[in-house]
This record gives structure tokens, C-alpha cells and sequence, in this order.
RNA sequence: GGGCUCGUAGCUCAGUCAGGCAGAGCGUCUGGCUUUUAACCAGACGGCCUAGGGUUCAAAUCCCUACGAGCCCGCCA
């Protein structure tokens, strides 16, 4: 197809017809470690916005964090001593490392440092404040008073019929704290109060301004109003026939009178084969983690490559390799306006660190370095790449560092062997001779680069060369007639190294290693029979 | 039971809105790079577009049905 328009170009198409002026919104609750799915929701709202300024529309994105949202239940990465704030809103709770200002505060903190590097900046609100604020309270006041309404279109629409004391306010209570175990017994318009009774036994009377919230599926179209939202990403939880959005577009519109903001369907991500990632199963990998193993970019790139209502398949392993190639491949692409470089613009994020190793050679130098970075620098350096960006090649090499420590399948995995590794037993007579001559010529060599030490491996299936003649003296053979495999070769120097039959690239590989650990190694390995 | 979304190469997905030759990347295979296993370059292989029906000069694309996957309908993001 010649002609590909991004997923998101073709959202902000659509809602610019129904005007120049949006506002994109975003929101998620706090009660948890939020993780690479909620993280789809404000990449996407984030590209719709960028999108549409692109298009010259007057765009603003904010992000409402639900901090007014009750505890639902002691997680499993809480302690029991949580069981007695179940109920309370998430802001009125404490910290559980005691650092945060509140519960809420403790999960939001680290999500918004991680949007920063995404390149993420909306206008946060936190809903706790905007209730003490009173910004609901119209709302509050017309959900009140229309409460039969309300409870007509959610009976009609999602086919429930709300209690006879249902309420679309949940007053907070007084006495214990909590927001889901009151009733609403009366209110005053003009004292801006409402009365309640709760399940603790208390009863009393709590301000519209911060003594309540109105339930999800009111809050949500309230808010819409309050807000002035126009655009609004959201899951597929909220989207079927009956769900919230459906009852949240006939309240606002037939309640408050407001027009439903866009819709932006997008499915969960899938975390390799585990299914799909939520909190509540412990299916998590959170957003920052993750940035301890990509830069933001291709965390941008994994979200933004698939269209929202597609499910996307994430694995942290092998995959993840795949992932960080294809995207640096893409960078490298120069097509101004083709689909490609309009994904590359989309994933920018915050300050671009750039240097031109790839992420899957960085894994490779990171191990037979060890890990050390003066060492990588010295193989970086050696193989040819640029060195004057010392601080992002420490970012790669970090990120690096930790895939391999986090996500690397033991196939990617490798190390140098302090000691011979035993494996070495298994070493034909012709390998340990090519080890020991091998060794033989490393003595009398000066410093090898690394076509050097790949020449020289070769250099002994070759009946001229000093290797051939050093092996076939040896082993009493003569020098054109012995056959010698390269292949076997490799297989012995990786064997006496790292202990396996095959690894990295093994010229430069070699030339990143002391010539003198190499000497002893190799003359260990040929002599080795235990 | 009702609803929403998805199903395209071995894998991950574009292309479906607006019908017009079936696409990309990865993997695999072959060749090249002075002889590389996990670098690089070139090429090839690879498809009943889940199945069946309908509309049309023309369907991966629109309509209906079935199957498969995931999720929602418990006021629970």
C-alpha cells in the first residue's frame, strides 16, 4: 500500500471535523503498580494529541489520576494491616514505605517519572483534589436531583436495576473513614450537604466538596463535563454494549448535557504467554522496569506500531531483542512523510540519547567484557563505534546489563569462565593441538585485532601458513594432507572459554580478552584429561 | 445467555474505514563478504487472507452464518 495513514493521524482526522478545540484526557487509579497496559492508555492519548497538534487543531492533554477511588481489597503485594482501610479512598490512606504522602501518592509518583521519559507531559489533576476543590459539585447537585433519571438509563442500558437506596454519591463517612459503606439518607442544595448513614454506625452529614464522590459510572460522564474532555482513550472493559461508556454518553448527554468525548478503544497487552497483564492476577511488568531494559522510545514504538483495538503480544525475553532491532533499523531509514518515519516522529520521547550500537551487539560486549564498563568502552571503542557519547553508551550498557540480569533466555547468555570449564574433556586430539599451537603463535604475536585472531583461526586449514605447520609437527602428520575444520576450531576456543559449543563472533570476541588469559587457557584445554 | 474486539506467511503484524495484482519485518534456505556460529550485503522459499454462504464486472476488504481467541455485561477503570 502506498498510501498508509497512521492510526493515529486518522483518529485526529476524525475529530477534527467536530471541531478545532480538544481537550485529550487520560486516567488511571493509582491503587497499584501500574504497569505496560496502563501504559497503552497514555501512549495512545499522548499520539492522538500529538496528532492533533500536528494538524494544526488547539489540543491539550491532562491526566486524572483517580486518587478518590476506595481500596477494594487488600492485595496480594499489601500487608494484612491494609484490610482496614478497604473502603477508604485511595489519598486518605497511608504510604505502604512510609515515604509518600499517601497510598495513592506512592504508586502515582514513580508513573509519572516514567511518563517524563516517555515524553509524556499532561496537565495532571488528582481527583481527591478536585472534589475538595468542589469542581464536582454541580455535577454532585444534578445527579442528586436527577437520581431516578440516572437510574432509569443505567436499569436501561445495562440492564441492572440499581437498589431502591442506591445513590449516584457515595458520601465518605465521618466516623470510620470509608466511601462504599454509606447510604445517602438526604441532601440540601443550598447548604451543599449530604446526610448519610453508614455501616459503622455512625451517621451524619458530609460537605458536596469533598465528602463524597459520585460513583464510576456517573464520575466518569461528570467529569467529561467538568473537564471540558473531548477525546478520551479508555479499555475494552469499559466499552461493550451496557458498559461504562455506553451509560456514561447517554448520562452526559441526556443529564448534563454535554457531548460524549471521542472514543479510543484499545485492547490489553498480552504478556508473552501468560495472558493478559493486570494487576489483580500478578501478570505485571511495571513501566518501570521496563525502563531499566529499553530506552522510552521503544516502549513508544511497541504501543504505537499496533492500532489500539489490536491486542499486543509483549515478551521482556527474545522477543523484546526483536522489538529494540526492528525500531533501531527504522531509525536508521531516512523517508521523510513515509509510514515509517511517521512511527519514528510518534515514539520520540524525552531527551534522545543516541549512539550507533546496536542493542543486541551491546549484549555481547557487556558479557565478554563482564559486565565492566572501562572494558566496554576499550571493546566499543576497538570495534569501531563512535565513543564521544560515554553517557549513552552507559545507558545502553545499564539497559543492557539489566535485560540480561531480568529477561535474557540462557541461550543469549554467556560468560567468560574463571576456570577451565570441564566441558573441556571432551576435546579431540586435533582441537587441543590447534589450542596449544594456537597458543604457541599468541606468544610470539604482539597485539591481535580482531580480523587478525579470525584470520589466524582460519590460517589453519592452510597448508602455508605457520599455524598449519606448528599443528601438522605436532601430530606427526604431513603438512598437505592434514584436513583441518574451521568450524571445529571455533567450537574448541568457545568450549575452553565459555564452556559451550558455539558464542559470540569469535574474532573480536577474542581480541576483547587479556592474550594472556588466552595463552593459559588454551594450553589448560589442550592438556586437560582428568 | 447477551454484547464488544480480534482472526492475513513458521512468528509479529500492515493492508479492511473509502472493494481494484497478497504486503513488511523477523525466522528459514541459498549465495556473497579472503573460509563465521549470533556481524553485514544480496536473493529465494513461504498464503484456500479461520471456514461457509451472499452482494458485485471485481471481495482479505461490504453483508449474513459458523468456528477459534480475548474481554465485558457483577456498578468493579
Amino acid at each position: 500500500m502506498a498510501d498508509i495513514t497512521h492510526w493515529a493521524d486518522v483518529v485526529a482526522d476524525e475529530v477534527l471535523k467536530k471541531g478545532k478545540k480538544h481537550r485529550v484526557a487520560t486516567g488511571i487509579t493509582p491503587s497499584g503498580h501500574i504497569h505496560i497496559g496502563n501504559m497503552r492508555e497514555v501512549v495512545t492519548a499522548d499520539v492522538a494529541y500529538r496528532a492533533l497538534l500536528d494538524r494544526g487543531a488547539e489540543a491539550e492533554f491532562i491526566y486524572i489520576a483517580d486518587t478518590y477511588d476506595p481500596l477494594r481489597k487488600v492485595y496480594p503485594f499489601l500487608d494484612e494491616s491494609y484490610a482496614r482501610h478497604v473502603g477508604k479512598p485511595l489519598s486518605e490512606i497511608p504510604c505502604p514505605c512510609g515515604e509518600h504522602k499517601s497510598y495513592s501518592e506512592h504508586f502515582l509518583e514513580p508513573f509519572l517519572v516514567a511518563l517524563e521519559h516517555l515524553g509524556i507531559h499532561p496537565t495532571v489533576y488528582r481527583a481527591d483534589e478536585l472534589y475538595k476543590k468542589g469542581l464536582y459539585t454541580d455535577a454532585i447537585k444534578t445527579a442528586l436531583k436527577k437520581r431516578d433519571e440516572i437510574a432509569a438509563i443505567l436499569q436501561k442500558l445495562s440492564g441492572k436495576t440499581p437498589a431502591d437506596d442506591w445513590s449516584p454519591f457515595n458520601p465518605l463517612c465521618n466516623a470510620c473513614g470509608k466511601i462504599n459503606t454509606t447510604r445517602v439518607n438526604g441532601y440540601d442544595l443550598d447548604a451543599e450537604t449530604v446526610d448519610y448513614t453508614c455501616s459503622c454506625g455512625d451517621r451524619g452529614t458530609v460537605p458536596m466538596k469533598g465528602g463524597g464522590k459520585l460513583t464510576w459510572r456517573v464520575d466518569w460522564p461528570a467529569r467529561w463535563k467538568a473537564l471540558g474532555v473531548t477525546v478520551e482513550p479508555y479499555g475494552k472493559d469499559h466499552a461493550s454494549r451496557g458498559g461504562s461508556y455506553d451509560t456514561g454518553q447517554a448520562i452526559t448527554k441526556e443529564i448534563y448535557g454535554y457531548e460524549p468525548p471521542f472514543p479510543i478503544v484499545y485492547e490489553w497487552i498480552m504478556l508473552g504467554n501468560e495472558g493478559a497483564m493486570s494487576s489483580s492476577t500478578g501478570v505485571v511488568v511495571s513501566i518501570s522496569d521496563m525502563l531499566k531494559v529499553v530506552p522510552p522510545e521503544v516502549l513508544r514504538y511497541l504501543i504505537i506500531r499496533t492500532k489500539p483495538e489490536k491486542h499486543i503480544r509483549f515478551d521482556p525475553a527474545q522477543p523484546l531483542l526483536n522489538l529494540v532491532d526492528e525500531f533501531e533499523r527504522l531509525h536508521q531509514m531516512d523517508d521523510p512523510g513515509s509510514y515509517e518515519s511517521r512511527m519514528i516522529e510518534l515514539s520520540h520521547a524525552a531527551g534522545l540519547c543516541h549512539t550507533d550500537i546496536p542493542f543486541k551487539h551491546m549484549t555481547t560486549i557487556y558479557q565478554a567484557a563482564g559486565g565492566d564498563f572501562e572494558r566496554i568502552m576499550n571493546i566499543v571503542e576497538r570495534a569501531g563505534y563512535d565513543t564521544k557519547n560515554r553517557k549513552c553508551i552507559k545507558e545502553l550498557a545499564d539497559n543492557v546489563g539489566n535485560w540480561l540480569d531480568m529477561y535474557a533466555p540462557t541461550f543469549a547468555k554467556f560468560s567468560v569462565r574463571d576456570e577451565l570449564p570441564v566441558q573441556a574433556s571432551s576435546l579431540s586430539d586435533m582441537q587441543r593441538t590447534f589450542l596449544s599451537s594456537f597458543a604457541d603463535i599468541l606468544v610470539d604475536s604482539g597485539e591481535l585485532s580482531g580480523e587478525d585472531y579470525h584470520n589466524l583461526v582460519y590460517s589453519a586449514n592452510d597448508p602455508a601458513s605457520e599455524l598449519h605447520a606448528r599443528m601438522a609437527a605436532a601430530l606427526g602428520a604431513k603438512s598437505g594432507e592434514m584436513k583441518v575444520e574451521p568450524k571445529d576450531m571455533f567450537k574448541a576456543i568457545y568450549i575452553s572459554v565459555l564452556g559451550q559449543q558455539s558464542g559470540p563472533k569469535a574474532g573480536w570476541f577474542l581480541s576483547s580478552l587479556e592474550k594472556d588469559f588466552l595463552i593459559r587457557r588454551f594450553r589448560d584445554a589442550a592438556g586437560y584429561r582428568p
